[in-house]
DNA sequence: GTCTATACCAAGATAGAC
DNA sequence: GTCTATCTTGGTATAGAC
């Protein structure tokens, strides 16, 4: 029978992703060159365009995958009924997920400026996707009176900064344990939007 | 008499600084090479090494000057008495010193990485410097009963990552204005630590 | 599918004329 | 103090052998 020709096609892709996953958090969209993913990967420079078309598209893929992810698992947890608990459910899952994938959390962070106009607009609408969750949230719990803030698109926006400060001071081996980290911020956002 | 020999020669080095500081803001300092930043200027590039020694070097003095402008503008201010009207003053502070200054904001917290191992160490000491103040703030207040957080150094992290989160969405422009943006996030922050 | 080789261009930084 | 010219290095991307 046919063998599959090339059989670490499935491997080498995979690798490159990866590779660039990780440069392009420690250093910099920028300040990586495709010489230096290859060499991570263990090919030549020129080895990496049989899988990518260029390096905008591995930054494009990184960061639209990533979001599709956050979306999609947020999506499968079913949903409490009331405000509060679904606010509860929201900040547990939001640093759960991010300290989960920190490199992936910081390139979709730091490097919106370096998407073409085109690519940025993608990524920032499935951006927008996910803060309208917590928006939905907020409003509601404002409209049953169980939460009261001035203006819900601009808590949804403290609420996020706030949660994604974690990823910046968070360690695993570090002093706190992940369920008195969320512990901690759930306590704060309660609070911070409390009627 | 003799004449100052160059007489824009205190002139074209603020030029570059200023230059180097929209640019890096815009597209991040790996991105901007030193042709574009004397593009800007009007100059050859050879002529900026007659004012900076190299690229790092104008990164650090960016952040530096940045930092150190804001401990001052900090300490200029008188301090309240008690720790409620002190964390206040902070919290208007801050939105207002950073919304004034978005470029040399943006720069301090993307560009970090950037800095090499000596120069991040400086920039950091001077950041440690200020999250201190707020934190003794915070230390102060739940030593008197005014505020209740579970860890002072974690509502620290927490608070100054939620009013950093101003100035991602914050413009001129927009429907709310400096006072209405300093007052609903008072509400928010004087919520999250009480007690 | 990966290699070597290379086209082509731009980077940071320096030298020396004016 | 600024210019032009240049050194050296390294960038993205492609071509064609194996």
């Amino acid at each position: 029978m046919a063998r599959t020709q090339g059989s670490h096609s499935d491997i080498t892709g995979p690798r490159i992703r990866k590779a660039a996953l990780r440069l392009f958090a420690q250093y910099g969209f920028a300040a990586v060159s495709m010489r230096q993913i290859a060499k991570e990967v263990g090919v030549q420079a020129g080895a990496l365009y049989n899988y990518v078309p260029d390096k905008q598209s591995m930054l494009f893929g990184l960061m639209q995958s990533h979001m599709e992810e956050l979306l999609a698992a947020r999506a499968e947890r079913p949903a409490p009924r009331d405000a509060m608990e679904r606010l509860r459910d929201f900040v547990g899952f939001h640093i759960r997920f991010h300290l989960e994938r920190p490199e992936e959390v910081f390139i979709a962070y730091m490097e919106l400026r370096n998407l073409t106009d085109e690519n940025f607009t993608q990524v920032e609408a499935l951006r927008r996707a996910y803060e309208n969750q917590l928006e939905e949230i907020l409003r509601d719990g404002v409209a049953q009176g169980v939460f009261g803030v001035p203006d819900t698109k601009i808590a949804t926006l403290a609420v996020i900064a706030m949660l994604n400060g974690v990823n910046t001071w968070y360690r695993r081996e570090g002093r706190l344990s992940l369920d008195e980290v969320e512990t901690i911020y759930w306590d704060m956002v309660r609070k911070a939007v409390a009627a």
